[in-house]
This record gives C-alpha cells, structure tokens and sequence, in this order.
RNA sequence: GCUCACGUAGCCCAAUUGGCAGAGGCAGGGGACUUAAAAUCCCCCGAGUGUGGGUUCGACCCCCACCGUGAGCACCA
C-alpha cells in the first residue's frame, strides 16, 4: 500500500502506550540522559506549532541517545496553576480545576499525536495535592533558613487583574508583561522570598553552565552586580545622618547638592518649617505616582529642596538637600549625592532647578573641551589633593581614606530585590502558614500538608485586595500549631511556584513520603539539556535556580545548578496577508497574479508580511490540521527541516509539502506502488562501493549533526541518501535497514511499520544506532582547485595520497593554468592540503 | 538611546569556521509515463553573499562605517 501515516500513526502510539515502550527506571549500568521540556502552561488555546518545535528536537534527541546506549529519562507535564484558567472561568461560568483539567486533556491529546517518546507514567500536574503538597514543604524550608517573611512594602498591584505582581512580571512601561494591565504602587503585607541572598551565586555559578551567552547576560543584568561606596553625610544643625551609594567615588568634589528618596525615613525629620508643605506635598503626589507615570517623566526631573543642608564629608562644604523620585526607596541607600558634571540624570536635574554644576573630571584626551555632562573616566581635575588621578586609582585612594575617617566604606551594591512571593489569586498553591491571634505567621508541621484549596464557588478577585480565600470561611478557621485559634493564609503562591522544582519531582513523581527520593536525584541529576522558548530567561530560570541552590544547601540535590545545558528554540513565524484597507486575509484567499499576490475574491493586492502568529492576523498554523493533512511523522520532520532550531523563522505550508514527498519517496524504497510486497529492487546481495560510502557518510554526517543539534542539516543528508537510493538500480537490504535506523529518531511511526513489515520483532527504538566505517569515508582520489591570483582556473583530480610537490607540479605544467600565467613570475605557491593551491604571479599579459 | 544577534538564488535554508558560493527543500522550465490529467521519475534554469571601504595570495567568514530586520535593556546612582 501508498505511505498512510492516518493508518500507520495511531497504531504506533497505541503500540508504545500498551508496551511501556519508553518508560525508564535507574540503571547504574548505562549512562544516563536526562532531556527536558519547559513543561507547558495548557492554555485554551491549545497546542500551536511552536510548542512541539522544541518537543520534537527533545524527542529525536531522546530517540537518538537510546539508540547509542543511554538511559534516558524524558518527562512531560503540566505548569497547570495560574492566572489565565481563573480569567477563563470567569469567562465560561466554569471552575478553574474543570478548565484547567479540560485544558490539560486536549494539550494532552494534541501532544500524543505527535509520537513523542515521554515515560507518560512521569506525568505531573502542579496543581494537584499530591503535587503541591511538596511545594508547601519547600516553602517551610525556605521559611527555616529565614528566606521567607513578611513585609509591608510598596508592591505592583494590578487593579486589571485584583492581585500583586513580582518585578520580573512588569514591563518597563509600568504594565503587567502577559496583558498589558497597568500596574500601580500600594503599600501591602505581602510574603517576600530572600533571593538576594544567592545574589553573588546566581551570578558566579553561571560560568559552570553551558548556556547561550545572551541569557548568562540577561541574568547578570536583571542581578546587576555594580561595587561602588557608601558615603556618610552629616545633616547640618541637626544630629542626623544620611548614607549614599555611589559607584563613583571619584566624584565626590563634584557634589553640589544630595537627594533623598521621597520614602526616605529621614524626610520629614530634618524638612525645614517653610519648606514642610511643599515637601509633603511631594510625597504625596509621587507615592500615587504609577510607575508607569514616573517612567514617562524620566525625562523630566521633579523635586522639591529640603531646606536643610548636609556637609562635604572632606571639605565640609554646605550641599542643599532634595527630595527628587528620580532616585528610588529601593535601591541602594535610597539617596544619593548629586553631581551633574558627571551624571546625565543630576546633569537633567540641575538644568531643571538651575543648581550648580562643577567638573571634576576631564577627559584623558587632548582635546579636553569635555562637553558636559561627561560620564566616562578620565582624569581628575578641582578635586584638591586627588587631582591628576587616573578614575580608577581615585575611586580606591578615596575610599581607602573615607573609610579611614570613619565616613565611608567600600560597598558592592544588587540591583536584584527579593522576591515577591504571594498573590491575591484563587488558583495557586495556599501557603502552610496561619496566622494566630497575636498577627504571628506561623508556619504548619510537616505533618499538615497538604493544605489543600478549598473549593469556592466564587473565586473572583476582591477589589479592596483582600484575597478570594478570604471567602473559606469554613476553611479559614483553624488551630495554631502553638496553640489557641488561628486563620490561614489567605495568599496563594506565584505561578512560578510550581515550575521552581518540577524538574525533580519527575524523578520519583509517585513519592508520597518525600520530594523525591535521594538516590534517584544523584542518578538522574542535573538536567542535560533543557529546552524553550527564550521568553524564561529571566524569571523561571532565575526562580528555579534560586530555589535550586537553598535545595543544595539543605542537602537534598547534589548539584549546585539545576540545568547543565540550556537552549533556546526560536520562535516561528507566519507570512500574513493584510490588503490596502489593512484588512487581514487567510493564505487560502491569496493568489498569484502576474507576480503580484492578490485576494482571489477581489483581486485586491496585498502586502505580505512576516509576522507572529495571532488570531487577528489570520495566520495561526493548528498542529492538528497539519498533523490531519500530512501526518505526525512529516508534521515533526518539517519542523526540524525549516531551519537551525535557534533561528525565528517563517512556517510555509509548502514546505510540509516538501518533506511530506521526501517521507513518500523514502516508503516507496521498500514498496511500490500499492503493493504491500517488498520492492523487487531489494536485493541481498552487498552494496556498490559508491553506495557504501554515501551510506557511511550519511551516519557519519548525521551524527554528528545531531551531537549538535543541526536538524535541518541531518534531515538535507538522509534525503541525500534517499535520492540516491532513489535512483540506483538495485537496493541492499542492509544498506535500507541502516537508513531506517538513521531515520527513526526523527520519523518514530514510519520507522516502526517498516521495521515491523521488514520482519523485526520489538521496537526500532531499542535498537543500536549505525556506526560509520572510517575506512568507507575516505575517498581514494579528490578534486584540487587551483586557482591563479586568487580566481579559480582549473580543477586537478588527483590520488588522495598525492604529495605536494606533485600536485604543484601537476598545476603548473596544466595547459589552462600555463595561459592564465601569461608568462608572468610565480612568485609563490600556496597549498593547502587537500583544500586548494592558489599560485601567486606578478607580471605576465 | 544603548547592547547583542541576523542579512547568501523568487522563497526557506547549506557552505567542514579564511580555501571550488550550493547540500536539501519549495517555486519555475523541459522531458518520460498517460487518451488526458494528477501522482511519479529524469533533466534544466537560477545568486557572487545588504551597502561602501580595509586586511589577505585568497573574504559569505576577520576589521571599520552605514542601511535593514529581530530580540533584550533603558532614572539601579
């Protein structure tokens, strides 16, 4: 019969289910592999084709390492808490555990159907008791080691989405990340998690990773180490003090006056009395102030003088003192000196106020006409007894002698801030904790969890910010483990909760008495390769690293770093079609006119486009369809075949047309027609030396391919292979066989019926990867180049092992070669083994 | 504005890292098969590598400047 993936696809799947094809346990006696996907967030949206572009390099990768020994551990679950099945069960009438489950069985099914080779008996689901029972005691561990508390500060709440965000969830603009929801600042009671703690190791265990240089950056960035100094300022005529950080100390001639934070303690302590009504003023319009609002006036510098006056730490010089939100409560010491030579910011602000301003920097250059503000190193200039000091030898001088006088300190300043851990959502993970009747937080015993989520018929966000758990009145009440009367925690935990540690609740998804069991952790543990999309780079990644090492400290990992390898899939793409009006079209209404695209219906031409996918661009690719019209097999090699897996690039339906004849092509090697008898072209007899080596030059090349995760590479050399085998006379039946295997990683279902109608027994899947023959990937002759003066004139054939002085001379006494030397000099020969000779002449015609 | 990627046939992409610009696929043209068409098979066409300089015997590859696309960062003192 023809190639029928419909027929073929769904027997294989059913196959590996009922024979437990892929499921995995501990073997001290093989290798172990552990291959990861970022586990989905099943939207209900379901599956589109980005999710299985990097599930598909996973699996073939996975397949491949069985097939070379390895034992491999391949999970695949479900991130299934969060904000999006609130909203649509809000949306729908429907409980969130209903969408979610709904959700989670269609991305299920979708996933399914693309063969991947998961151990399904691993499958997690962080939403579930037994799941986020361990999640609970994870928190009580970081609660513990003092990494978890509550604090009252100024946090993101999202008046959109009636709950708090973390840092890392807002944008720059001042808006939630996922919807665009503004974002405002309110002063809550709110959990916070002490990352800054691993500051330091978050960014120095970075080096043992092998993880894409952009993302190590975006780490170091989002931690933002910078050294610097701590500087004491004296208030004058008052018994005050304040401190700034700086991280030019060198600078400390130039100050002209300091700034305070508007949340600054010392504010309204030292604000003169004809000063105090502007003042509060102030603070109270910036802390209404979204940060959106202050991002936009960045430009713009606000501020309002103190009236008090600080002293020159080493010239005693009066410095005004400002208030000003440009600088902020939360980083450093929450103030700052100001000095507008040398800092764009200050420079802004004194052109606002028309404060002074004086250099004490110039450039090392010549030319020293340094147009202000100059924020470089350079020289020092007005700086007393440090003038003619290099910045660099300035800023330790000075701090060694501010340190010496008791009025300053080296400092090393994060800008990373801890970790806001708690939101006022239905559908998270409930904290362990209880609050008692003294307004203590009070962690449960072990022994309590899980604590599970109450069902609520209402779960919607509360307006005033009081949590929708607030409504469990059943639920809410309680012992204190200290006891007398106590109510829970009404918060829940961050949708990042859950994916901080997935990772190893794969290993021993079943453990009821544990996280996971030690000894697998130290078989299993780290993570080899990990898989996803680049939008986690920051957030999920940091979180669960974080988390990661409190594990390490406690003792329950053994690795300091959960994810030895990481790599990124790029995103795809689609071509659009958009006419004149701006008016979107589907591709199937698009024609080709006298090569020009128009809309078939109105000849109306359009503007094509590369752009991401979306609903209202009409360009969304459904996995199912794909999968319906060409198969799961053609579905997975097209997404490896449409270029490096890292690239963003564009999905083209033809293209699946293309793979889809080289998956036809490929059956019909073994049968013609629609017969189901082998092809007479199948012989037993051994191959042609020349089919031999393109043979061993395919599992040579498509090894190596895959050793570096080149898909679209290996996929060109076994359709190489096919077109040649496509084309001989006759077909070893060895020669087929090794091609099978070649292809089975990437093709699972096609592999296995061919495999199973060859006459084997078992699952191709555990069968041994071909090896080359070194010996057959050699050639006994090879072509030389040569060229003259750099432009190529001739080709040599010549034996492998001809010498260089031969081959040299072999060129130079070629007829072609001889006219291109026109009689000139040969000033020199260059050779390059077995690459090229290029012959180098001066004069000549 | 700053930083980092990426620009190769009409399109998606290769090129052993400084050595023959083409592996593979799509599209296009021709032929075979067919009453015809589809499918299939065979053959063919096609760029000098975004632009301008530089280094080199030799540059898609290295350096400089510019243009375009994409991503990230952007009051962090």
């Amino acid at each position: 019969m023809a190639y029928d993936p419909k027929s073929i696809e769904p027997r294989w799947q059913q196959y590996w289910d009922e024979q437990r094809t892929f499921r995995v346990t501990e073997d001290p006696a093989r290798p172990k592999y552990y291959v990861l996907d970022m586990f989905p967030y099943p939207s209900g949206a379901g599956l589109h084709v980005g999710h299985p572009e990097g599930y598909t390099a996973t699996d073939i990768l996975a397949r491949w390492k069985r097939m070379s020994g390895f034992n491999v551990l391949h999970p695949m679950g479900w991130d299934a808490f969060g904000l999006p099945a609130e909203r649509a069960a809000e949306r729908e009438g429907l409980h969130p555990a209903l969408i979610t489950q709904r959700n989670t069985d269609n991305f299920r099914r979708q996933i399914k159907r693309l063969g991947f080779s998961y151990d399904w008996e691993r499958e997690i689901n962080t939403s579930t008791p037994d799941y986020y029972r361990w999640t609970q005691w994870i928190f009580l561990r970081l609660m513990e080691r003092g990494l978890a508390y509550r604090a009252e500060i100024p946090v993101n709440w999202c008046p959109a989405l009636g709950t708090v965000l973390a840092n890392e969830e807002v944008s720059p603009e001042g808006t939630y990340k996922e919807t665009g929801d503004p974002v405002e600042r309110r002063l809550m009671t709110q959990w916070m998690l002490r990352i800054t703690r691993y500051a330091e190791r978050l960014i120095t265990d970075l080096d043992l990773l092998d993880w894409p240089e952009p993302v190590k950056k975006m780490q170091r960035d989002w931690i933002g180490k910078s050294y610097g100094a701590e500087i004491d300022f004296a208030v004058a005529d008052a018994d005050e003090r304040f401190t700034v950080f700086t991280t030019r100390p060198d600078t400390l001639f130039g100050v002209t006056w300091c700034v305070l934070a508007p949340e600054h303690p010392l504010v309204l302590r030292i604000t003169t009395a004809a000063q105090r009504a502007k003042v509060e003023a102030y603070i109270e319009k910036s802390s209404r102030k979204s940060e959106r609002d202050r991002k936009a006036e960045a430009e713009e510098k606000t501020g309002v003088d103190t009236g008090a006056h600080a002293r020159h730490p080493l010239t005693g010089e009066l410095l005004p003192i400002w208030i000003a939100d440009y600088v902020l409560a939360g980083y450093g010491t929450g103030a700052i000196m100001a000095v507008p030579a040398h800092d764009t910011r200050d420079h802004a602000f004194a052109r606002t106020f028309a404060l002074s301003v004086k250099p004490v920097v110039r450039a090392v250059e010549a030319d020293a006409a340094t147009e202000l503000p100059f924020t470089g190193d350079g020289i020092a200039i007005n700086s007393g007894p440090y003038d003619g000091l290099a910045t660099a030898e300035f800023k330790e001088r000075v701090s060694a002698d501010l340190e010496k006088r008791g009025v300053g300190r080296q400092r090393v300043q994060y800008a990373l801030r801890d970790w806001l851990f708690s939101r006022q959502r239905y559908w998270g993970e409930p904290f362990p904790i209880v609050i008692g009747k003294d307004g203590e937080a009070v962690p449960l015993p072990d022994d309590a969890l899980p604590v599970e989520l109450p069902h609520l018929p209402d779960f919607r966000p509360t307006t005033d910010g009081r949590p929708p758990l607030a409504r469990a009145t059943d639920w809410l009440a309680t012992r204190d483990p200290r006891g007398g009367e106590a109510t829970r925690e009404t918060n829940t935990m961050p949708q990042w909760a859950g994916s901080c540690w997935y990772y190893l609740r794969y290993l021993d998804p079943l453990n009821d008495k544990a996280p996971f069991d030690p000894a697998k952790e130290r078989y299993w543990m780290p993570v080899d390769l990990y898989v996803g999309g680049t939008e986690h780079a920051v957030l999920h990644l940091l979180y669960a690293r974080f988390w990661h090492k409190v594990l390490f400290d406690i003792g329950l990992v053994h690795t300091p770093e959960p994810f030895q390898k990481l790599f990124n899939q790029g995103m795809i793409l689609a071509w659009s079609f958009q006419d004149g009006s701006g008016k979107y079209w589907h591709e199937s209404d698009i024609e080709e006119r006298d090569g020009q695209q128009v809309v078939k219906s109105t000849g109306a031409a359009v503007t094509t486009r590369i752009e991401k996918m979306s609903k209202s661009r009409l360009n969304v690719v459904n996995p199912d369809d794909i999968i319906d019209a060409y198969g799961a097999d053609s579905m997975r090699l097209y997404e490896m075949f449409m270029g490096p897996l890292d690239a963003t690039k564009p999905w083209q339906t033809r293209g699946m047309e293309g793979v889809h004849r080289f998956l036809q092509r490929a059956w019909r090697l073994w049968f013609a027609g629609d017969e189901d008898a082998l092809s007479a072209q199948i012989v037993d007899e051994p191959a042609d030396t020349e089919t031999l080596r393109t043979l061993h030059k395919t599992i040579a090349g498509v090894t190596e391919d895959l050793e570096a995760m080149r898909f679209n590479t290996a996929i060109s050399k076994l359709m190489e292979l096919v077109n040649h085998l496509t084309a001989a006379p006759q077909r070893p039946r060895a020669v087929l066989e090794e091609f099978l295997l070649l292809l089975a990683p990437f093709c699972p279902h096609f592999a296995e019926e061919v495999w199973h109608r060859t006459g084997h027994e078992g699952s191709i899947s555990t069968a041994r990867w071909p090896a080359a023959d070194p010996a057959l990937l050699v050639d006994d002759r090879m072509t030389i180049p040569v060229s003259v003066n750099g432009k190529l004139r001739t080709k040599l054939d010549v034996p492998m092992d001809a010498d260089e002085a031969s081959i040299k001379a072999l060129a130079l006494a070629d007829l072609g070669v001889q006219r291109h030397l026109g009689g000139g000099t040969v000033k020199k020969v260059i050779y390059v083994p077995g690459r090229m000779l290029n012959i180098v002449v001066v004069g000549g015609a």
